[in-house]
DNA sequence: GCAAATACCTAGAGGCTCTAGGAAGCGCGG
DNA sequence: CCGCGCTTCCTAGAGCCTCTAGGTATTTGC
């Protein structure tokens, strides 16, 4: 019988497709395999479990975000960088929520650190960050409030947090001039 | 047999604590059965389904944070208020890991209207913001604002997202300070 | 064109949710 | 104090899921 031709790549990408639209802890390997055509065995030659087919993703994801985050912040700098930045990280968590939620779920550090994508993002908040003056341990604390925000905002949104009828958009562009002036005004 | 007793509230509790233990999406009724001396059937009596078993975890924990923020917040006022909330909010976040992502789960809107606790949530936040002097929609915008940061942090300080050496209660304080910059001077 | 690698299969164990229907404990009126 | 009915808890079982073991078929590389 006629080979779907799958390798671990295809399989990670079309699981990613799929946490999209049923959101990424809802996957199932019997799922995927039924969009193959196949069976949910087969796909054990491909990846070893489930747990690691979620850390695919998420490896996956944390590298397409930071292609858009880059792409986005390249060439601005100071409060132009930081909108650009905002926009594109919302953007990315709202039209692709399953990526989004995998770049967010727990992994082991020490894989963490050899992950391209994540390192990327980091470095990117960072140089940000620096060009706002501040340096250690200001830039971490700085650092992990912006990661605070944007996280926070996009879960917010994506579980219909928001029922108000002021739109998220505009709450979201204002949060991010808010978090210019504590920037701009770090205590100290 | 002797029986065990149950009623809703007391399944909803132990499932409750059981979040805790194992994590809001790792929640199991064979697992909460077991820890009863029961059969998993058994507890279709006392609760719908699973889906309304993490409900009612979610209403039990947003009550249960009302009145830890209520208390911590009592008679206290600005920067002071702030800063209790806040503490009060991170302390229950990592203090009860499972009631804090049940009040973040997915709910029906027109539930939640409903839910004393939420309620009193949100009734707390605009007490505080008003105090700073804020009409809408900047009530809404920075409420929004603070949520996400409060929200953000918790999940990222959970999933072990704060790899640095810095301790995240100072992190946090930072933040927080930053926020009440950001509240004072708020862009118009 | 043959052997090795690999894509895919069937079979099955074990855990989960949830339904249907039956039996055992409990409280109540007589 | 005794049976009646309500509630609690049970067994049985269907359906979906993960994952393992071992087999067959298709490609690829020599």
């Amino acid at each position: 019988m006629a080979r779907a031709g799958l390798t671990a790549e295809r399989v990670t990408r079309a699981a990613a497709d799929l946490a999209d639209e049923v959101g990424f802890e809802n996957i199932t390997l019997t799922a995927l395999a039924r969009g193959f055509g196949v069976k949910d065995a087969s796909l054990y030659s491909h990846v070893k479990n489930l747990q690691e087919l979620r850390l695919g993703i998420a490896m996956l994801a944390a590298g397409e975000l930071a292609d858009r985050i880059g792409a986005a912040v390249a060439g601005r700098a100071g409060k132009d960088a930081l909108i650009a930045f905002a926009r594109a990280y919302r953007e990315f968590a709202l039209e692709r929520p399953g990526r989004y939620a995998a770049t967010q779920a727990r992994i082991d550090p020490a894989l963490l650190a050899t992950s391209e994508g994540y390192r990327r993002n980091i470095e990117s908040t960072y140089a940000m960050l620096r060009a706002y003056g501040l340096d250690e341990p200001d830039l971490t604390d700085a650092g992990r409030l912006l990661r605070s925000v944007f996280h926070g905002f996009a879960v917010l949104e994506g579980n219909g947090g928001f029922g108000h009828v002021r739109r998220p958009s505009e709450s979201f562009d204002r949060a991010v001039e808010a978090l210019h002036v504590a920037l701009m005004n770090w205590p100290d």
